[in-house]
RNA sequence: GUUGGGUGACUCU
C-alpha cells in the first residue's frame, strides 16, 4: 500500500494524476484500499491542477467508504478552492471544520489569507489574521509574505518594507521567498536599484539566492531597458549557483521586444532552444508581441504556426497580442479569420 | 508515504 502511494504522489508531483487515478484502479483490483493518505495525495493531485470539482467527489468518496477527512484534506480543499476562486465555499469549508472536531490551523488560515491576498482583499485578509492571533495562531513567514506580497501588489507603497520589519521584530528571519517577494515588488515600483541592495543583503542573511529571486531582478532591470546589466546579472547567477531557467530567456526576451529590439530577442530564442530548453506558450507569445510592436505582423503569424508546429498551445494571450497587432497595421480581415 | 508563501507574455490601471 505504501508503495502504491509513494508512486501515486510521484505521479502527481508530476501533474500525471490520471495516471495516478489509473493506479488507484490498480490497487482496487488487487483488493488494497486506499487509506486517508492516498486519498489526500490525490485531492492534492487534482486540485494542483485545479480540478477542484473532482477532489471534492473524491473527498465525497472518501466520507461514503467510512474515511473520514483529516486536517490535510480540509486545508488541500480550502486551498484548492481559493486557487479557482471560491472563497464562499472554502469559508464554508473552515465552519465546518469547528464542527467537525477538527479545528481550522495555521495552514486552514493562511490558504484563506492567501486567497483573500490574491483577490486584492487586504482589509479582509488583514481581518482574518486577527482573527487567527485570537485563536492562537501568530503569523509566520509564510503569512508575512503573503501579506508582503499582497501590499505590494494592491497599494505599491511603502507599507510593505514596513511589514517586512514587523516580521523581524516577530521573530520571523525573512527566508529566500521572503526576499524575492519584497525584491519583486521593489522593483516592480521602478525601485530596482533598492532591490539589487536587498539582494546583495542576503548573503549576510543566511539565505542562499535562487533563479526565482534572479529572475525578479533581470525583470526590473530590464523593464528600466538596463539590457547590459541584465546580461550581467545573468552571468551573476550563474555564478551564484542559479542556472538560467525558461523565465530568464522569456524575461530577457521580453526586455529586447518592450526596447524594441525584437531581433535579439529572436537569436536568444534560438540560444534557448540549442541549450536545450524548449519555448512555451509565454516565450512564443512575448515574441509575437515584440514583433507586432514593430508592425512585422507576418512574421508574428508564422512565429504562430511555428508554435503550432512544436505543438506549444496558444492561449488567449497570444490571441489578443496579435488580434491587437493586426487591427494596429489595419488588417482587420487577418485579425477576424484568427477568431473564426 | 500527504496540506499554506515569491519570478516571464496581451488589454486596462
Amino acid at each position: 500500500k505504501i508503495t502504491y502511494t509513494i508512486l501515486i504522489d510521484g505521479l502527481c508531483r508530476g501533474s500525471m494524476v490520471d495516471l495516478a487515478l489509473g493506479l488507484v484502479v490498480q490497487m482496487r483490483h488487487v483488493d488494497c484500499s486506499l487509506d486517508i493518505i492516498t486519498y489526500n495525495i490525490l485531492v492534492d493531485g487534482l486540485c494542483k491542477l485545479g480540478r477542484v470539482e473532482e477532489a471534492l467527489e473524491l473527498a465525497d468518496e472518501m466520507t461514503q467508504v467510512g474515511c473520514s477527512w483529516d486536517i490535510i484534506t480540509y486545508n488541500k480543499l480550502i486551498d484548492g478552492l481559493c486557487k479557482v476562486g471560491s472563497l464562499h465555499s472554502a469559508f464554508r469549508l473552515i465552519a465546518e471544520m469547528r464542527h467537525a472536531d477538527c479545528a481550522p490551523d495555521i495552514i486552514s488560515y493562511t490558504a484563506l489569507i492567501n486567497g483573500l491576498c490574491k483577490e486584492g482583499r487586504v482589509h479582509e485578509a488583514l481581518g482574518l489574521v486577527a482573527k487567527m492571533i485570537q485563536d492562537g495562531f501568530s503569523p509566520d513567514i509564510i503569512t508575512y509574505t503573503i501579506l508582503i506580497d499582497c501590499v505590494f501588489k494592491v497599494s505599491r507603497m511603502d507599507q510593505p518594507l514596513g511589514l517586512a520589519d514587523k516580521m523581524r521584530q516577530d521573530g520571523c528571519s525573512p527566508d529566500i521567498i521572503a526576499y524575492s517577494t519584497l525584491i519583486d515588488g521593489l522593483c516592480k515600483e521602478d525601485r530596482v536599484d533598492l532591490a539589487l541592495g536587498l539582494a546583495a543583503e542576503i548573503r549576510h542573511a543566511d539565505c542562499t539566492p535562487d533563479i526565482i529571486m534572479y529572475n525578479s531582478l533581470i525583470n526590473g532591470i530590464c523593464m528600466e531597458e538596463r539590457l547590459i546589466e541584465a546580461f550581467g546579472l545573468v552571468a551573476k547567477a550563474i555564478r551564484d549557483g542559479c542556472s538560467p531557467d525558461i523565465i530568464t530567456y522569456t524575461t530577457l526576451m521580453n526586455g529586447f521586444c518592450k526596447a524594441g529590439k525584437v531581433d535579439e530577442a529572436l537569436g536568444l530564442a534560438d540560444k534557448m532552444i540549442q541549450d536545450g530548453w524548449f519555448p512555451d506558450t509565454v516565450t512564443y507569445s512575448t515574441l509575437i508581441g515584440g514583433l507586432c510592436k514593430v508592425y512585422r505582423v507576418d512574421l508574428a503569424l508564422r512565429v504562430l504556426s511555428k508554435m503550432r508546429h512544436a505543438d506549444c498551445s496558444s492561449n488567449i494571450v497570444t490571441y489578443n497580442t496579435l488580434i491587437d497587432g493586426l487591427v494596429k497595421v489595419g488588417r482587420v480581415d487577418s485579425a477576424l479569420k484568427l477568431v473564426a
